[in-house]
DNA sequence: CATTCGCTTCGATCCCGCCCGAAGCATTTA
DNA sequence: TAAATGCTTCGGGCGGGATCGAAGCGAATG
């Protein structure tokens, strides 16, 4: 019992100074960003910067791709990306309506990218949909799968066969697809791999957009044409 | 977006300080506890717990329940929990295993209340169990709720009749009972009022029995039986 | 090989916040 | 009322860590 504690406090610190974790909000988009990248976006010296990202190391909270002269980093996993949404829950809390009803918010709470997957008030008609479609199924065991006929949808979806044949292959593992808490909707959305690539694949599309924040998302045209077709 | 940052950076802060960090610790077992009491189970003087408790209640991260010259604190609610757990679980993402398997760890790891639920092994059988048994069963939209027969269930656990009726009243609320993350197990527990009212009647049953540090639970012998007849 | 670019390490400064002693306030008990 | 208990506020000392300038290192570019 008294192990634990202090690299608890450890870890709030490290998310705790203002430069780390807004470079912690950015990555919370998903896209991997360089470390002059993450500098200019907090406005601080690349040398402040260098620091304070070989301390999110340290803590495990980042991954460092290295790449040329360039060093790309993402959040280290999904649990990290929990953490950090369940974190704003508690930040929001205090006045979620009137802050979320600004003007500013109003594309983030609609549709943003959570780690790497769809989240907002899309992101939970996305699991709505996919339940009541059958595309996702409860199992005996109350775990989230892919139905035997999603094959179907995904079809809809523009999916290629080999990719269909992908995701059912995956299907299998453990976090392929599970539900989790939407801090603005209050409601639960889709995370897990088959999340993570339904998102990548609107993208692709062209059906959603990533803002210049690489968090908020934006439904294009076409992409409302066909969302509204395979969410109902 | 630039906002919510600085707030997001200063609850970290909140829970960074080693000390308060135990004191959530503390209470993430679910029961109140007064401020002298948290000062001594930290190791710090009176005056200088008062200053972080107050921090605590400025944060919004504990509530405050003053009766006589007595202080007594909580956290503040079921978001708070799910923060500390979702650290938790990050604090112990490196080595699970060798953490837990260690004996120290052994009670914390079979069964334990997490803010006010059942969690770690024995939490994750309760879910499997109630879901197996149609105690609980996923609705249309995928949420959770309690059965048409569940009433059967929860008589063999002794709840009386009029507990019975005031649960079926209260299913319909949100977040009366829903699935959550658990750090220990990887997988889903129950979490909610529902959760909640499970847990203070085993213990109030003798069944379950709460260690002095609050967190971890022994099965009674009795306990044992009981269990293992409602769980299968 | 020399230069530029991206990033890191070192050193010095400075500020924030944790800490406890002392004093003060409120509630309960004698 | 007086004394004890639980808790808070004030003041000053002190340490940890954030910051940036300067210098160093490795990779790409010419």
């Amino acid at each position: 019992m008294r192990s634990p504690e202090p690299r608890f406090a450890y870890i709030a610190s490290v998310i705790a100074e203002p430069s780390r974790a807004r470079m912690l909000a950015l990555l919370l988009g998903g896209e991997a960003r360089s470390a002059g990248e993450l500098a200019r976006a907090v406005s601080i010296t690349p040398q402040t910067a260098s620091t304070h990202l070989a301390q999110l190391l340290d803590a495990g909270l980042v991954k460092l791709r290295a790449q040329g002269r360039h060093r790309y980093f993402t959040l280290a996993d999904a649990d990290v990306a929990h953490l950090l949404e369940a974190l704003s829950l508690v930040v929001e809390r205090d006045d979620v309506r009137s802050r979320w009803d600004t003007p500013a918010y109003k594309p983030l709470k609609y549709a943003r990218s959570c780690y790497c997957h769809l989240a907002g008030e899309l992101g939970v008609r996305q699991r709505d949909a996919l339940l009541a479609q059958r595309v996702l199924v409860h199992g005996a065991d109350g775990a989230l799968t892919l139905s035997q006929d999603a094959a179907k949808w995904l079809r809809n979806a523009r999916f290629g066969d080999d990719a269909i044949a992908s995701l059912q292959r995956d299907a299998t593992k453990k976090r392929f697809v599970y539900s989790c808490m939407d801090w603005s909707e209050r409601r639960e959305h889709l995370a897990g791999v088959f999340a993570t690539r339904l998102l990548t694949h609107f993208v692709e599309m062209g059906w959603l957009r990533k803002d210049k924040t690489g968090r908020a998302l934006a439904t294009t045209p076409p992409g409302v044409r066909a969302l509204s077709m395979l969410f109902g």
